[in-house]
DNA sequence: AATAAAAACAACCGCAAAGGC
DNA sequence: CGCCTTTGCGGTTGTTTTTAT
């Protein structure tokens, strides 16, 4: 027996809103705040489930919504934070300010995933060398410190001086290790990122994304890290990640 | 100008996690 | 601890708008 929807089932009404819906809704939230979704409707004499007036005031209605058009930076970001956080559109959009987890996944699947792919169709990096130049080899070379393929010592510092606008980039521990084995599952490296850097998960303090915070990882290590804006962390590991080119499996420190 | 196709956007649904009792 | 309710997330669908023919 398949189950009526929710709405349905109470007489509920569905589909878009009309401006006096909006503006209902608009008023009771700003008069008594939203303690209670589901029981919203009903106190504010809405014909909507409490789900539906939920999504509509989180996409729509609320002040700090940014609506038109996406800024060249802000695409840029998303596919970044993407490539990183995979289909996390609430964690990708905690990190734009103003823009929603459905209004970027909206934008992925209608435009953004189509660009990446023509983007992919080019070398990545270095437009002028030849198509052969983009290697799936990890270019160890490529970092000071890095000494070899294996289990070769670098500082996080080591790694930052290559990207001025990543400022004050400091690992406590003050080492890393970057393992090269075959990538088995595409997805340990990032969640190892994403556990150190983008998830409140972390013990330590990140009270937002221009603060330093101090975090320890489970294993107790400490690290601090400074990030002047977004972007530039993001791009620090989007340039990383890449290079390693499916060959990096692990950033461990010890 | 009409209409079909594609793109963009808004909203819904089911599920899982979180929270309260 | 287990159950129930609520909330939030991601996938998907439906509707509207834009573009191409």
């Amino acid at each position: 027996m398949v189950r009526a929807p929710c709405c349905e089932k109470m007489g509920l009404k569905k589909g878009p809103w009309t401006h006096e819906e909006d503006q209902i809704l608009i008023s009771y939230v700003q008069q008594y705040g939203h303690g209670n979704w589901r029981a919203l409707p009903k106190l504010a004499g809405l014909l909507r489930c409490g789900k539906s007036c939920r999504l509509r005031w989180i996409n729509y209605l609320r002040p700090d919504v940014k609506r038109g058009n996406f800024s060249k930076e802000e695409e840029e970001t998303i596919i970044k934070l993407h490539e990183i956080l995979g289909n996390r559109w609430s964690a990708i959009a905690a990190r734009l300010p103003g823009r929603t987890d459905n209004e970027i996944k909206n934008i992925w699947h209608t435009y953004l995933k189509k660009r990446l792919k023509n983007y992919q169709t080019e070398p990545k990096y270095d437009s002028t060398s030849s198509n052969e130049s983009k290697s799936t080899e990890f270019d160890f070379s490529t970092y000071q410190g890095i000494e070899s393929p294996g289990y070769a010592p670098v500082s996080l510092q080591d790694f930052s001086s290559e990207y001025s606008s990543v400022t004050n980039l400091t690992a406590l521990a003050n080492t890393m290790v970057v393992k090269d084995e075959k990538l088995e599952e595409s997805e340990t490296l990032f969640s190892r990122i994403d556990a150190q850097f983008w998830s409140d998960e972390l013990s330590g303090e990140k009270s937002n994304m221009d603060s330093d915070f101090l975090g320890v990882k489970d294993d107790g290590l400490q690290f601090q890290i400074s990030l002047s804006t977004i972007d530039d962390s993001t791009e620090f590991w989007y340039d990383l990640l890449t290079r390693a080119g499916g060959q990096l499996t692990e950033l461990l420190e010890f």
